[in-house]
DNA sequence: AATGAATGAGTATTCATTCAT
DNA sequence: GATGAATGAATACTCATTCAT
């Protein structure tokens, strides 16, 4: 053994996320269906053929991209879940969270396109809209909080959080860019949709 | 001369939607990504090389199915803003509408995909956007009733036309087959969000 | 209809005579285990694309002239057992037919390379073994009739008969371009092997 | 100097026959076209890249295969004709050691495969075939001692020999994997071919 | 010597578009 | 207009070989 077996773990990750992160870039860039794999092994630098030595697959990658990037916002919404703030202020935590982060209509578009295309193996679809529903629970859970603090409307919490995540989804894919279209996204202005108290002005 | 050029422009129309109409069919079904010309071809029983006699391109195709349904949606909204009604059953008239129409999903994809696609022309881009934005007039208008009639919440009318759209588009994705989120979409539950009375309850 | 169908299925078929044929140069020339597919094209003078247009993949295209092969060799051999002749004349014609006969080999060499690859669908396999084990029966029965005429050896007619082709397979390899083994491959020689009356000399 | 030149070279040895071992398992699982250096790899527990330390190509790997296979085997015939037996014994052990031994058609495969494929060096093919004619000797002396013993049929003894070693590799052949063509091969069979006395029976 | 990451040329296959009939 | 054969560029993936450590 001439290698150093940590070190070489370490670099591994560091590849896979060099990886990650630049296909992830360029999707948002051309587009999850005009991707190719040449386009992601020239935007991270690394030859076609050592993303095969990662990856099986251009459908894996794009599933570890969807992985990840649903992993980390389910427990984003755990986190603020768990915080001591009231629940109105939780959701515009997250809603301005989403929203302002870029790259995030990617994710969204990764979402669907996998849900969507005949190629994607069921598991992973599956897998992806388990995740999503998994990752209503929290928000659920807020929304009941707010409507035991009479600052959340009435109605189903479940229905409601989905359409509350909806709402975003729709919203981030509205901001593509080359799409402008001329109305305004405003954290304040989604969370009056769910805010009780504002309907008795 | 047996032939009348009436009876041809008539015929060339039958061929166009029976081109477009199947092509939309197909795409509802294999998604918009797995769609090639052969498939629109087979499903509408048109030779490939024919279906090149009347769309320049594929693309061609694709914009022409999405100006069409956006034109057809416009209208039907149009229409909706001058019923004699209240506005709130204006918009429940709408939502409806859309959700229960079969392949509005596929225009909704069309629409992200089009506006997406680097590949798309830049023209097609932004005709698709303006077509969006003139859309979103008469739901404008709508808010603007409801709000003198009291019914519906507080804020810039445009801004909570924007977001009305999107969610309904946003719900409209979730619908993808093979997308089983055990959550409900119900008509009323989407208007409850704008319903400015339900507050005071 | 602009076209003519019947024209058009005899040029189908012409192509698929053309595309066979060549393919089989091919293999013949360059061995099986290197002709690509663009390969197959130059030769047969069709474009790649419209290889693809004919047969589904390129493993289609060798199933098909294994099964040409194979039927045409099943039909020669069975011809050759329903004639009027003395047995030991019937085998020296299928012997003197079979070794004779140019490209044998590549054929040959794609029966063993079916039967071989991991690729080849198991149904292809089992489908040469299985016509290979027809084509044994009228050779069975041809050595039953020399049997019976007393000029060829005793023995299970099956496994002589098996014997007899695994015989010329194994020289038929032999005589592959670049391997002059120098001994002589001659059809009374092989057929010495199975005479009866030679051994009382 | 705690290491030794001698015990390096054992090492060595040791690493080349496992290495060849390995291959040859591996060919004769997956066949010739199909085993990739990481296969081999894989089996040997030798890395991709140290394999390249001894071997300077996958090709040598296979030439080196061969020629010890033949060269084994052309010891084997030689001493097995220097026995003091009778001809026909001398065959039948030349014969069952060949169809008995496990890998022999991969060797068999390999042997054909050298011969034919183009990428294979023009050497490579001449010394396949130098050794192959060189094995054939043995086996015509055989032959000849046979006829002097009037157990072996008449004819020339080399291209009996060729015949006898054609028929077995024939057969060899056809007992790849999933190939089961339902007649027996026997040694005795085999034997029968040749043998003078039982065709006054 | 030993490792496995890195490279890049090569392969089968697809598909929008054109063309001859 | 109508047909489907023909084209060729594009794409995902493989694999022998090299290289840095």
């Amino acid at each position: 053994m001439a290698r150093n077996a940590e070190k070489d773990q370490i670099s591994r990750e560091k590849r896979l996320n060099q990886i990650l992160d630049c296909a992830l870039e360029v999707i948002a860039l051309k587009g999850i269906g005009s991707v190719s794999i040449n386009d992601i092994a020239v935007a991270s630098k690394v030859s076609v053929g050592n993303i095969y030595h990662y990856f099986k697959s251009k459908d894996e990658i794009f599933d570890e991209i969807l992985r990840r990037g649903q992993t980390a916002y389910g427990q984003f919404v755990s986190e603020t879940e768990a915080l001591e703030l009231p629940a109105l202020d939780k959701l515009s935590l997250i809603c301005s969270g989403w929203l302002s982060t870029r790259n995030h209509w990617a994710h969204t578009l990764l979402i669907h396109s996998a849900r969507l295309s005949e190629t994607s193996l069921p598991s992973t679809r599956s897998q992806v809209t388990e995740r999503f529903t998994r990752n209503l629970v929290p928000i659920t859970n807020i929304i009941k909080q707010g409507q035991k603090e009479e600052t959340i409307i009435d109605g189903d919490p479940l229905e409601l959080a989905f359409y509350f995540v909806s709402l975003i989804q729709g919203l981030t894919l509205q901001r593509m860019p080359g799409a402008e279209v001329p109305a305004p996204i405003r954290v304040e202005g989604v969370m009056h949709l769910l805010d009780k108290r504002k309907r008795m002005d």
